[in-house]
DNA sequence: ATACTATACGGAGGTTGCCTCCGGTTGCAA
DNA sequence: TTGCAACCGGAGGCAACCTCCGTATAGTAT
């Protein structure tokens, strides 16, 4: 959750530990509020000046990406546990269900990190393609053992869970969001 | 596109000229930029000042159901001609197209448009709601001819026509769209 | 025609959030 | 210890939102 993050070019102690402090409270900040944050809240609750926010993370999309950066890598590894499991379609279903409670503030971390067409080699970027990935490869089980179609593709469904999370983001009841979810399920089943 | 709202007690002339000035003006901005219009280029284009613009739409929103009001009305004029269609899969489908091209800038009218939820008795809210039950008369079609799953429910396929569009928005590519509603078609199959 | 008033107009200005810029500060290597 | 490259931080410009209230006028009553 809060590894200190190391750089290529290592930087100044003090830079280090605001470029922490800031990740901490952008985190904290979406935790809560989703991607709607403040950025001049996140610096005084980081106590750093608006400019030092800015010089770490220029736009904020950045910061919100390295906020998430956290949650692509254990989405990750969920997938890589879950290649062992026994039922390859009810592993990718548990994954997909899981894609969908970590973009929980939807708005934000859908655009963040849904799509790795950001500048190359960015940790972030890096990361979703690794997310992804490995969900391809529980999408593969699953279509290897003949349960999902072999033409469905990993990032359709991925925008999918994206697109249920945030269509259904601003209704009062959530209660479609299982029947929109069963219903996908049953359009990748071969 | 431009029919005079006739309300229920009666503006003054200058106020309803200028309801419809400003209506004009918000439409043709949603045209073209999507749903984060500026009001005060509202406003100025409709050469009124930004105070009667708030006053006869006392928030965004409300102007953007306004201005919405139209394709809701038109989805459901198309729902009620393709009841006719031979195929009744196919013209739900097509509907379901059409759906998504007018939420083409999605984020906007999605919120406005696809819930019904909003304050009883609004203009946009029973246009909602009949386009919806027009929709649901599609399906229903789809569903008796065997063609459909009796379980599926036309909010789901509304929402997911949505999440398709805005999970797609900020992508660079669109080239997704077709495989993700395709994939939801075969979901819906029974 | 005139006067009256409920209704409507419009923009100045307060508020918030975004982002830039640059004078001052400081870690750290020599 | 010193010098400077790297860093800090907040003042301030900008954009958009929204409110408030003095002014104007449509519609009506006389």
């Amino acid at each position: 959750m809060s590894e200190t993050v190391v750089r290529k070019n290592p930087r100044r102690a003090d830079a280090q530990h605001n470029y922490d402090v800031i990740l901490a409270a952008a985190r904290a900040a979406v935790a809560e509020r989703g991607g709607d944050i403040v950025l001049e809240d996140i610096a005084r609750n980081a106590g750093v000046g608006i400019g030092t926010l800015y010089r770490h993370f220029p736009t904020r999309q950045e910061l919100l990406e390295a906020a998430f950066l956290d949650e692509a890598l254990e989405l990750r590894q969920r997938a890589e546990d879950l290649k062992a499991a026994p039922a390859p379609l009810d592993a990718l279903i548990d994954w997909l269900h899981l894609q969908m409670d970590f973009g929980a503030h939807g708005r934000s971390m859908g655009a963040a990190v849904m799509n790795a067409k950001h500048t190359e080699g960015t940790e972030i970027q890096i990361a979703c393609v690794d997310m992804r990935e490995a969900g391809a490869v529980l999408l593969g089980r699953a279509q290897d053992a003949g349960e999902v179609r072999p033409d469905v593709e990993i990032i359709d469904l991925l925008r999918l869970m994206h697109g249920i999370v945030i269509a259904n983001e601003q209704a009062p009841d959530q209660s479609r969001v299982n029947p929109m979810f069963d219903l996908v399920i049953a359009g990748i089943q071969a």
